[in-house]
DNA sequence: ATTGTTGATTTTTGATCAAAAATCAAAGAT
DNA sequence: ATCTTTGATTTTTGATCAAAAATCAACAAT
């Protein structure tokens, strides 16, 4: 008895501000390169430098945050074998996941991504990218999950965490476009047990947002 | 000019502290379960608490520490399957990483293997635990490195430090015999360019040591 | 005797402060 | 005029302190 119960939220300070740093890293609020203050945010957010310092802390020592230019804190300015790398490991991980989650795959999975799915189509219609982003992260991990494994499933949270805050420079509305179709596929491959074209359909989505950004960063109009 | 220099080394306190308690955690200097305080070490280091606090922070946010019984922190106990989650995840990341190095061996990276491998031979007959430990650290980043990816062999990184505090209950000898096997059989494999052996070789690594661990955790004899 | 409650002690968490490091701009030298 | 150096300002890093949370043991009640 009693086997289910979860500990009432022990919220602490700093537990509340590593939630708000990591949600607007995912929401591409941070300028790659630009340092980022304790006191700005420890301002802006209402509480003493001390919950801050402990969010950086944590977000530097899982390589979302780094040095810029020897001084202090921030998102990485990533080079483009940097970026490479990331993807490469991320193809080879949440392809790992996907492979994992369709050997467990059920009923509630596919009408879940079903659901999330149609909230990304209509993100899409309505040029809502923050919906769009928040979804596409939904289906992602809703998918990863299913994988039922911690481990691989906050490797790959740290991974989107580096990543995020590089993504939203690239032109949104043809991938958004693209992104979907993939999405679709993957359901479709999991509904039939097929991990191959799952995890196919995967690597075209984490490859393309990849060539987008590589194009964005490094095209001839840029310095 | 002078674009190979590396800055000189600003150890700022915490970052001393963070890489002997990661030392301590390879050695199994830490029992699961048990609470780490920051005043313990804080004297014991000879630094003020801060610092202690910091490194200990940068542990939890990497899962190598983390709540123990709702109180402190600490290296946490695993159950069997936290513990085959984490021996699942590393075969498939440590395997991709024995891949990309075969990809990239060179004569240097095989003359260096030799000689750690050499050196753990005399550390197994000699019967000297640390000097294995060390070296077995040593030859198996060693190859890591090789995969040229610096977030794969992060991530690996922590996976040891999250697995290493538990690797030393388990009666050693035996398994430094097998397992120096399985290392001069990476060697080969790695030497003749035969990725699928090497990796054969190390999953009978990991996998070995993983079994011994269950078994010395959870065979009759134990609570 | 066993369970629950209370209070003392320990330990973490958050706040403030001081020192050290780094940045930036202005002044001086060549 | 340009480059270097110096000094003022900002920001991190480390130390200390206070408050809050948690542990443990002793005590009371059924």
């Amino acid at each position: 008895m009693f086997e289910n119960e979860k500990p009432i939220h022990k919220n602490k300070l700093n537990n509340q501000v590593f939630d708000r740093l990591c949600a607007l890293l995912r929401e591409g609020e941070f300028t790659p390169g630009e340092p980022v203050r304790v006191a700005r945010i420890s301002e802006a957010f209402g509480v003493s430098a001390m919950p801050v310092r402990e969010a950086l802390t944590r977000l530097s020592a899982v390589g979302v945050l780094a040095n810029v230019a020897g001084r202090s804190v921030g998102v990485p300015t990533l080079t483009r074998e940097e970026l490479t790398d990331l993807r490469d490991v991320r193809l080879e991980i949440e392809t790992k996941a996907v492979e994992w989650a369709v050997a467990n795959k059920t009923p509630a999975l596919l009408s879940e991504l079903e659901r999330i799915l149609a909230a990304m189509l209509q993100a899409e219609t309505e040029r809502d990218i923050q919906g769009f982003i928040k979804n596409n992260y939904a289906f992602h991990f809703c998918l990863y999950r299913q994988s039922q494994s911690p481990v691989l499933i906050d490797i790959i949270d740290t991974l989107w965490l580096r990543v995020s805050p590089h993504l939203y420079h690239t032109d949104q509305r043809s991938r958004h476009r693209i992104s979907n179709d993939n999405h679709q596929q993957i359901i479709e491959a999991v509904r039939s047990g097929d991990a191959v074209r799952a995890q196919a359909a995967l690597v075209a989505d984490v490859s393309g947002s990849y060539d987008d950004l590589v194009h964005a960063l490094y095209s001839a109009d840029s310095a």
